[in-house]
Order: C-alpha cells, then sequence, then structure tokens
DNA sequence: ACCACCACTTGATCTATATCAATAACTTGT
DNA sequence: ACAAGTTATTGATATAGATCAAGTGGTGGT
C-alpha cells in the first residue's frame, strides 16, 4: 500500500485512546507486544453483532469509534441492557468466566474496534503479567460499579434518568466528546429497557425536561443546558 | 498447644471449602503455599465488620463460616445492600482497583474468615499467574452475574423475593447446607434493602406465601414448602 | 417524491407498592 | 422473669409509573 494512507495506519503505540484502553500500566515496549497481537480497527455497521450471547469467548475488545449496546436474555426471555458502551471502552468479559459470552454485543451505529482474541490474551497474559493484573482490577472496578450504581434500582423514574444523563456526559467528557451536546444513540425502547422504565415515561420525562430548560431533546440530540438542575434531580 | 485442638488446625489443603475459595484451578502444591501466606479463621461476631467502607484494600477474604452482607453508601449517604454472602464465599473485591475499599463487610451472625492480605496477594500473584488468571476470572464471573440478575430491578416485588429466595437456596445447596430450610440471617429492613422494597412489603410478602403453604416463615426460620410453586412465582 | 412503516409523543385510566399509623412479637439487659 | 427497646406485622390511603389507546412525525425504500 503505497498511499497516503498506510501512515494513517493506527497501532496501540499511536492510538489516541491508549490511556482509556488495555494498556493502562503497561510500559510503552509492553504495548508494542500488545499491539502486534491485537486485530485492529475492524468496521462494522449499525445493528451488527460484534458477538452474540452463546458464542464461545471472542477475546477483549476495545470500541474505538462508535457505540454499541450489551444485550442479555435472561432463561425466560426477557432481554436485558447491561450497558451502553463508548469509545475507549472494554468489553467481552462477559466470555472470561465460562469460555461462552453471556451477552450480545450490538453496534448502535457504525463502529470501530480493535480485538486480542483469547489465545493472543494467553499469550500476553503469561508474558506480562502486569497486563493480566490490570484487567483483573479493571474487572473488579466493573464489579464494584454495577453493585454500587445499580441503574435499575427503584428510585424516582426522572432520578435515573438524569443521574445516566449526567453519568453520560462524564463518560463523554473523559473521552474526549462534548459533555454538554451528544447523539443519544440509544432509542427511546432500550432507554427504557436500561432504566427498568417503559418508552413512554422516558418520552414524558424528555419532554418535561424540555419544557424545563434543564435540557434540549430534539429527537437524538441532547443538550444539556442546566447541569445544575440536572444534578439536583439526579440526587433528590 | 499439646491439645487435641492442634490437630484441628485448619490450612488450605484440608479446608471443606478448599473448592469454593480461592484456590480453584491451583495444584496441591500450590494451594499449600496459599495456606502459608493465608490468615486462618479469624473469628468475629454479629455486627463486627470485617472491613470499612473508605479503608485501605484489606486483602481478599473468604467467609469459612457464617454469613456477611455488603453495604455500600453513596455520595447522597443512601445506603444499599449490595449482597448476602456465604461460607465458601470470596469478598473484597471492591477493594482490588482503588486499593480503597467501596463497600463494607459486616458480620451477620458469628463469622470466621480466611484472609489473604495484598502483600500476600501479590507475591502470590507473581509467583502462580494460574492463581491471578482464576481471580480475573472469579471477577469476571462476579460482573456478568450483578449486570445480569440486578435484584434492583423493577419488577413485581413477589417475584424479586422468589427469585432471592431460590438463588439462596441454590446457592446453600450447592455449599453444602440444607436448601429447603434455612436461617435467613437479614433481617427484614436490611432484606428490602437489598431488594429495593421497604420492610412492610416484604412482609406482607411473607405472610402470603405462607397463607398460601409456598414457604413456611417462622421469625428467621424459612422453609421452602412447595418450589415448584415458588420458581413459577419467580418467573410470572 | 411519495408511501408505508416504525418510533415517538401525549392523554386517560388503573394498579402495585410506598407511606403513614397502630399494634404485636420478639430481643436484650438487668 | 420483667421491662424497655427494637423489629415485625397488619391496615388504610396516596401516588408514581404502567398500561391502553390514539395521534404525530421521521425514515427508508421503491
Amino acid at each position: 500500500m503505497n498511499s497516503v494512507l498506510a501512515n494513517l495506519k493506527i497501532d496501540c503505540t499511536n492510538c489516541r485512546l491508549r490511556h482509556l484502553c488495555i494498556p493502562r500500566g503497561l510500559s510503552k515496549q509492553d504495548i508494542q507486544s500488545l499491539s502486534d497481537l491485537v486485530h485492529n480497527n475492524t468496521l462494522i455497521h449499525k445493528g451488527d453483532f460484534i458477538y452474540h450471547q452463546g458464542d464461545d469467548f471472542y477475546g477483549l475488545i476495545a470500541i474505538s469509534a462508535g457505540s454499541a449496546k450489551m444485550l442479555s436474555t435472561d432463561s425466560e426471555g426477557n432481554e436485558n441492557l447491561t450497558n451502553l458502551v463508548l469509545p475507549g471502552e472494554l468489553i467481552g468479559f462477559d466470555g472470561v468466566a465460562t469460555d461462552t459470552h453471556q451477552c450480545s454485543a450490538i453496534a448502535l451505529e457504525t463502529v470501530s474496534y480493535c480485538r486480542l482474541n483469547p489465545d493472543n490474551l494467553d499469550v500476553l497474559c503469561n508474558q506480562f503479567p502486569s497486563l493480566l493484573r490490570e484487567l483483573f482490577s479493571h474487572s473488579c472496578e466493573a464489579i464494584t460499579e454495577s453493585q454500587r450504581n445499580p441503574s435499575h434500582k427503584n428510585q424516582a423514574a426522572s432520578k435515573k434518568l438524569a443521574q445516566f444523563l449526567l453519568a453520560l456526559s462524564n463518560r463523554l467528557r473523559s473521552r474526549g466528546f462534548s459533555s454538554t451536546e451528544f447523539n443519544l444513540t440509544l432509542n427511546r425502547q432500550d432507554l427504557a429497557l436500561h432504566l427498568s422504565l417503559t418508552p413512554e415515561t422516558i418520552s414524558r420525562l424528555f419532554s418535561k425536561l424540555h419544557k424545563e430548560k434543564v435540557i434540549s431533546v430534539t429527537g437524538k440530540n441532547i443538550q444539556i443546558i442546566n447541569p445544575e438542575k440536572l444534578k439536583i434531580i439526579a440526587t433528590e
């Protein structure tokens, strides 16, 4: 490949997201080794599955662009939207313990991702205990997070929505995106599923917050107009 | 110590819980090394804290007898009962990522536990990558579990309670206890907190299930009389 | 550009569970 | 064994959000 595009090849050493992704805590040399083993920047489209619930463990996946949703269907057939995944975030942990994915990961828009497959993950973990240590720490953080702030918890619907919006805003900021205006890639149905509410309630809440000039809602475009007020709603 | 009690000294190689505890996946020799580094069988009483939220990471702790509750207070001061812990279960993961415990662990009755302190954990993980691998797997399982089956999720109160009782019954069975009759060490208030309900609702549900002869409730003693019916309630 | 479909909004009603309140049954300490 | 405090039960009422229903708007395909 002799084009200018060749110079744009992204690997882990020059990835803008490297401090948010797998290599946290690795040396520069370690990152190079990681980079050699990672499948870089696979591109998929809206609605495509990154992996399906029930699939063999597909490896650890860092979303480099776009967003995805994690969907899990329980034994009764009820769907659960466990997470919204943003660029720089890592998924695939649901396949580690059982070697079978317990959730599906589905693109909400065009998504680009990097993947460390299970074999290479083993190789790398044997070579660099610090990576495994990092992954252990990462997964412990996720447990604590999901147990301490369960978005499903019974509480005022407005509080749940405000907390979701503020958490999303913070995650976007920490990843270099605007924290005050963003595109909500989840639709009302998915958001309702995530917060254990109905689409009608979500819709009414958006209308109310819009009318009260706390946020501006135009379809999927959200602007946070009065973050202070939103924080009050999130805590009352 | 020249008494017969000396012969009862329990270490990881002869612990009845070894297959449920930290050593899953370790060789016999590895288990011996583990045993040498573990503080065995500390005894504490009802209401005592194993560690407090905010404490420095205290290590990984295996409950060998008795039960405990994990309590987490969020920034607004709301308490959350994230888990009930049974003998053979491992806690302390909430201190790994930040080196500070994000939850408190409190004995619900007389509790005996073994502890692997942070320094020895590091030593052991460097020596036996398979232990770290095991811990990583364990924590991934916990993430998946808590995201897939959020006990806080909005759904019929009777369904949440039935699911809780069945899950508890299964955990007890897998640890060699009776799955049909047990002592509920959580009080109504704690159980309400755990399921995001009120103590009044818990009480009414117990009365109803008792009247319908699904379970028998005498204070904290629970007998599961009609497990099939309970399963139906848990899924409807 | 138009049509058909799907997602979203808005309104009216219903219901499960919270809340408030009073009593009953345990615990704990002396 | 008793008193005092705590925890659990039971009842009456209020309310947030689900459900049912109808209408609106945006999107994608031909």
